[in-house]
DNA sequence: CCATTTTCTTAAACTAGCTTAATTTTTAAA
DNA sequence: TTTAAAAATTAAGCTAGTTTAAGAAAATGG
C-alpha cells in the first residue's frame, strides 16, 4: 500500500513497521477522475498531497477569464497551497486532475500529529523543502535567462514525457507563454 | 549575541541556554564590507547564510556579460545556492554583500551535525523552507498575472524599504527588466 | 460510428518592453 | 573641492511575443 510514498520517504529516513501504520492512519487516499479537483479557489487549503500515481495541474484564473497553471505535480511530486496551508487563509488555486489520479491526502491537523509522533519525518520533510527550494531557485534562474523560446526547448528537452502527457495548451501556459506561439515554435524546429 | 537569529528561531521551537550554547558552536559569523563576497561562481555552495542585519544578494552572470540578480536577503532572512548545497555541484551564483552587513554561516557538516544534537531544529527549518515556499509560489503567481508595471509598482508599494536602501538598477535586474525601462515607469508615476 | 467538444494551427496586425547611444546626476575616492 | 567612476535619465528605433480571428484536426462519449 503507498509504495510510493513509503519508497520516498524511505530514501531519506528509516521506518520501521508500526511507524507505517501511524503514517497510514493519518493518510486520506483519493482515486481521482480526469478533470476532478482537489483544492477550489476561496477554500482554505487544509492538505498536503502526494501523487502516488497520475498528474495534478495547479492553476488560477487570470483577469477572471483565463487558467494559469502555475505548476504540475507527476508521480512521486508533494504539492499545495504554502501560502494558505501556513497562514490559513482562502486559496486563490484550484488543483485538479489531468488525468486519472491517485493522491495521497494529509490533512493539516493529522500533519502535526503525525510530526509530533515520528519526529524524522520532520526531517524528510526539511529534505523534501528543501530540495523543491532547489529546484525553485533553478527554474526562477532559467526564467531570468532565457527568451520564451529557449525556455520551451530546454523545457521539451528535459522532460519530454510531459509533451507526451500533458496537452500542448497547458504546457503553454505554465511555460507563460501563448497556444499560438507554442505552435509557432513547433512548427519552426521541424 | 546573534539576538536576531536566537528570537527567529525561538518564534517556532523553544531553545534553553544549554542549547543556545551548541548553536552559538555552530555559527561562523563574518563581518561583511559592501561588496564583499560569500560565495562565488564555480565554488561549492558549502554554507547557509543568516543575515543578522545588512543586506545581500545572489546574482549570476548572464550571457557572460550583465549581472542577473534572483534574490535580496535583508535582516532576518535565510539564503543560500539550495541546489549546489543539496548536490554538492558548483555553484553558478554570486553572493554579496550591498551594505556592510552581519551574517551568520553554518556550515554543511555543522549543520548536519547540529541537527542530530537538536533536532527540534529539523522542524525551525522545515517551517523556515515551508514559509519560503510560500513566498516563492506568491512571487511566481505575480510573475504570472503582472505586466513588469505591475509588477514594479507592486513591489514598491509592498517593500518601500528595498527602494530605499537598494540601487535602482539592482532593482530592475531582481524584476526582471532593463534600468531603462524601470527609469521610465518611474517617470510616469509622478 | 457520429456529433460535439476540445485542442491545435495559421497568419496578419499590434505593443510592451528592449536596445542603443548620448547626456545628466550622484557618489566616492583622493 | 576636484576628478573619476558609478548610477540614472531620455528618446528613437526595433523585435519577441501577443492578440485576434478563423479554420483544421483530434479526442471523447453516447
Amino acid at each position: 500500500m503507498y509504495t510510493n510514498l513509503i519508497n520516498h520517504i524511505q530514501r531519506f529516513v528509516s521506518l520501521n513497521q508500526d511507524e507505517i501504520a501511524l503514517l497510514h492512519e493519518a493518510i486520506k487516499p483519493y482515486n481521482l477522475k480526469k478533470k476532478e479537483h482537489l483544492l477550489n479557489e476561496g477554500q482554505v487549503c487544509k492538505h498536503i498531497y502526494f501523487v502516488e500515481k497520475g498528474c495534478l495541474r495547479m492553476y488560477f484564473i487570470n483577469n477572471k477569464t483565463t487558467e494559469q497553471i502555475t505548476q504540475f505535480a507527476l508521480d512521486g511530486w508533494w504539492i499545495s497551497d504554502y501560502f494558505s496551508l501556513t497562514d490559513n487563509t482562502p486559496s486563490n488555486y484550484y488543483i485538479q486532475a489531468i488525468e486519472a489520479s491517485e493522491v495521497l491526502a494529509i490533512e493539516t491537523i493529522s500533519f502535526e500529529k503525525l510530526l509530533k509522533k515520528l519526529p524524522q519525518l520532520e526531517r524528510y520533510f526539511r529534505l523534501t523543502m528543501q530540495r523543491a527550494l532547489a529546484a525553485n531557485q533553478l527554474r526562477s534562474k532559467y526564467l531570468y535567462e532565457m527568451s520564451k523560446e529557449e525556455f520551451y526547448q530546454h523545457f521539451s528537452n528535459s522532460f519530454p514525457e510531459f509533451i507526451q502527457r500533458v496537452p500542448q495548451y497547458m504546457v503553454a501556459s505554465y511555460l507563460g507563454l501563448t497556444p499560438e506561439y507554442l505552435s509557432e515554435l513547433r512548427k519552426k524546429k521541424h
